[in-house]
DNA sequence: GGGATTAGTATTTTT
DNA sequence: TACTAATCCC
């Protein structure tokens, strides 16, 4: 039985409990709105609700996971294996795939990534003879995009005078074009961009009432989090699915800050025009912050027009005021931030895990991290590159792309030559030029050259001929073998392995390589134990990996600061917030000084950023910063300015700005005098990046055999052993650990296997499971 | 087909 | 400055 009264406050009761209306929960940052969540989850079930009755939809698989897991916590792991929960795309997708017949498509269609629609772009503006330099794939990708957000569809787009208009005063007049031809060769290669997801499931639900009756009578219930994010497709289709109403949309319209990809503020703003007898409920006590930090970021959202209005408060200590602090150069800055770092946690014995550096742009990551380095300070960085971004992984995931759907050409195109086979850019022009005369998938165009067009001597032929072969013999395999046996097949037989192999500085690869099917594994493990079936079709794994960012990798967790942007901060929390880079044309940038509605969101994005802090925020801001390779002389940030005066430490002031004077004409400190951790080799690599190479670096000793021959190895090698070192320390059979989702249990038996050792370990609520030490989330408790 | 040079460009990026 | 992508040349 739920006990809510004593879990939760009126208001989050209020939330919870409310279910015969549609319910606008309007959630002040840090003012429990998993909780709320979760709970209101749980409430339903007790209620009635069948578990395949509930959609929850989410923005991010990290946000997903962790609801799922606190329902579990809450409930039980059975009950919630049915519910619809997810990303908006990972949901859409799984009904686009069920439904494809229905909008010309094939159950096994592609997702394409950026990377794959800018390729699109570049070749349709090459076809069409424009000008690169205005057509740019990017900016034609945005205008795209943007137009499918907002459910316009090619032919009302160029019939759209404003959006024309727009056009040409940018130069692109042709765009209309353009995207109706990317639409054409994207349903012809079976692919769908990530707007699609969205575009063709509203399309679905439009033209097909049958079905969307279908749906919306399955999910009794709706519950959507972040609604400030979504853009207008999304909006729409919550309404197709919530006709009647049974729908809780929750949101802090003051932490939108994603409008530059269509999230569309208006949607939470007016919510309770569009849901008639809309109930609202405010959670606005912060459960998270000190009295102090609330105040100042209620100061600064203040300055904001366009809001709902609310009354944060915090009940907590009233705590250290924020300090404002300047330097004299981006690496002072940095060198600053270091040196409170070390202070705070040798002095305070604050966790290295509770500590993050935010700054508004990646570039200016790397000041910092040199700084961290020099007083080996281990840091964990969220950046911009994923690692299913990396040209090795992106080949061999080609390959299976390939294997699901041939009519893949960004993916047929990848591969063709790769490794080479003598399949060339002038052979692949014919193909390609009797790909689009007979309208055509390359594939296609591949199978019959000759008939369609496209004149090949007889040893391209031939060269052709036994790409073809080899597409097909895996297509064959694939049926028999696992996703895992599968993918190593392919590695071997494509001659990625041997192009690896040969090229001496491919070690990381390698590494990466091998990181890639452990992932596979990884994931037909956790399918196997989720859904209970026999074996993870490469279908599911593809979408899986192509709705994966880098953000989504496991860390070992050990003690680190974390370095990351404002935007990637969002949703989380931590005890100290150091925020870096406050000047005026960096944060607010400087883009942004044009409309006060984008100042606006600069401003929502401070906001997010102060909020992160649970005790101490720090802003730090420099007189010079280098930026692309030149001394720019800066000034402090407006929003300093907007903080209440009564939450700042005045003191710090003056204090940074002095001892900065000294540090800029030493140059340094002396290494040795912040290092917390002893000297370490810097070859070792102690500070790997989130997205690094290798999620074992630092602990793992270095082995001298490579990636694959280490893979293969492994198969045979695994042997059982007493002890083993993991990222988290050293396990020993019999010891306790605590897991993320599995809860607490004793190891009975540890497999070494090099990258791939797998502990098994008998847990005190769901029994007996195996998990791989290179993924697991675990911690050692005895 | 692949290495080397050069030109261009540079927020934020849940999917 | 530093990275990527496109093009040039062997």
């Amino acid at each position: 039985m739920l006990e809510l009264e004593k879990e939760l406050n009126a208001s989050q009761i209020k939330a919870v409990t409310l279910t015969d209306a549609p319910l606008l929960v309007i959630a002040g940052a840090g003012s429990g709105k998993t909780r709320v969540l979760t709970y209101k989850v749980a409430y339903l079930l007790e209620n009635g609700y069948k578990p395949w009755e509930i959609l929850s939809l989410t923005f991010t698989n990290k946000a997903a996971r962790e609801m799922n897991r606190r329902i579990e916590q809450l409930i039980g792991e059975g009950r919630t294996r049915h519910i619809w929960s997810g990303t908006f795309h990972s949901i859409f997708a799984r009904i686009l795939r069920q439904e494809a017949a229905n909008i010309g498509y094939s159950p096994n269609f592609t997702i394409y990534d950026t990377t794959d629609s800018q390729s699109v772009i570049r070749r349709i503006v090459k076809e069409m003879g424009l000008d690169d330099k205005t057509y740019k794939p990017a900016r034609i990708l945005s205008c795209i995009s943007e137009a499918k957000s907002r459910l316009v569809l090619p032919d009302a787009y160029a019939a759209d005078t404003a959006i024309m208009r727009r056009n040409a005063a940018r130069n692109i007049s042709e765009t209309h074009r353009i995207y109706k031809r990317y639409n054409e060769l994207l349903q012809q290669s079976d692919a769908m961009d990530f707007d699609d997801l969205l575009l063709m499931t509203f399309l679905l639900f439009r033209d097909h009432d049958d079905i969307r009756r279908k749906y919306a009578d399955r999910f009794r219930y709706i519950l959507v989090d972040e609604y400030q994010d979504t853009n207008y497709a999304q909006h729409r289709i919550v309404m197709q699915l919530a006709p009647g109403g049974c729908i809780c949309v929750v949101g802090d319209d003051a932490q939108s800050i994603y409008s530059f990809r269509g999230a569309n503020i208006g949607n939470i703003l007016s919510f309770s025009d569009q849901f008639k007898d809309t109930k609202i409920v405010k959670l606005e006590r912060n459960y998270r912050s000190t009295k102090n930090i609330v105040r100042a970021a209620n100061s600064i959202i203040a300055h904001n027009k366009r809001q709902i209005h609310k009354d944060v408060f915090s009940e907590e200590a009233e705590g250290e005021k924020i300090k404002v602090i300047s330097a004299y150069s981006d690496k002072e800055e940095a060198i600053i931030v270091s040196k409170f770092i070390g202070n705070y946690h040798l002095r305070d014995h604050t966790e290295l895990n509770d500590i993050a550096i935010l700054y508004r742009t990646n570039a200016q990551s790397r000041a910092i991290e040199e700084a961290l380095r020099d007083k080996n300070i281990p840091y964990r960085i969220y950046s911009g590159l994923s690692f299913y971004q990396r040209k090795e992984i992106k080949d061999v995931i080609a390959y299976l792309r390939l294997i699901i759907n041939p009519h893949d050409d960004e993916a047929l195109r990848r591969v063709i030559n790769y490794p080479a086979r003598g399949i060339g850019s002038t052979t692949l022009g014919k193909l390609q030029q009797a790909a689009s005369d007979n309208g055509c998938s390359l594939w296609e165009a591949c199978q019959h050259p000759t008939e369609m067009g496209a004149d090949l001597n007889k040893g391209t032929l031939g060269k052709l001929g036994i790409f073809l072969q080899l597409i097909d013999d895996f297509r064959e395999k694939e049926k028999t073998l696992d996703i895992v046996e599968a993918t190593k097949y392919v590695v071997t037989t494509s001659g990625i392995q041997n192009d690896l192999l040969t090229d001496d500085d491919s070690e990381s690869k390698r590494q990466n390589v091998d990181e890639l099917l452990a992932s596979i594994a990884h994931f037909a493990e956790e399918r196997r134990e989720m859904s209970g079936e026999e074996s993870a079709s490469l279908s599911q794994y593809l979408t899986e990996v192509s709705l994966l960012t880098d953000t989504d990798k496991t860390d070992d967790g050990s003690p680190k600061v974390t370095l990351m942007t404002v935007h990637a901060a969002k949703g989380l929390e931590y005890d100290t917030i150091f925020i870096t880079g406050m000047e005026e044309g960096l944060f607010p940038s400087e883009s942004h000084f044009a409309s006060s509605a984008e100042l606006e969101e600069e401003r929502r994005l401070f906001y997010v950023a102060v909020t992160r802090a649970k005790k101490r925020c720090i802003l730090t801001w420099c007189k010079n910063r280098f930026r692309y390779g030149k001394t720019e002389i800066c000034d402090p940030s407006p929003f300093l300015d907007e903080i209440d005066a009564s939450c700042l430490d005045k003191s710090s002031k003056t204090e940074g700005a002095g001892k900065n004077v000294f540090m800029n004409s030493t140059g340094s400190y002396g290494t040795g005098s912040f290092s917390i951790f002893g000297t370490r080799s810097s070859k070792s690599n102690n500070w790997h990046r989130a997205t690094g190479s290798s999620s074992s670096g630092g602990t793992v000793p270095p082995r001298s055999t490579t990636g694959l021959q280490r893979l293969r190895k492994s198969d045979d090698t695994a042997r059982n052993v007493d002890s083993i070192s993991t990222p988290n320390g050293i396990v020993s059979v019999g010891q306790r650990i605590e897991h993320g989702r599995f809860g607490e249990g004793r190891v009975k038996t540890i497999e070494e296997e090099g990258s791939n050792s797998k502990i098994t370990v008998v847990f005190d609520n769901v029994g007996e499971k195996k998990l791989l030490i290179k993924y697991a989330a675990f911690r050692i408790i005895g």
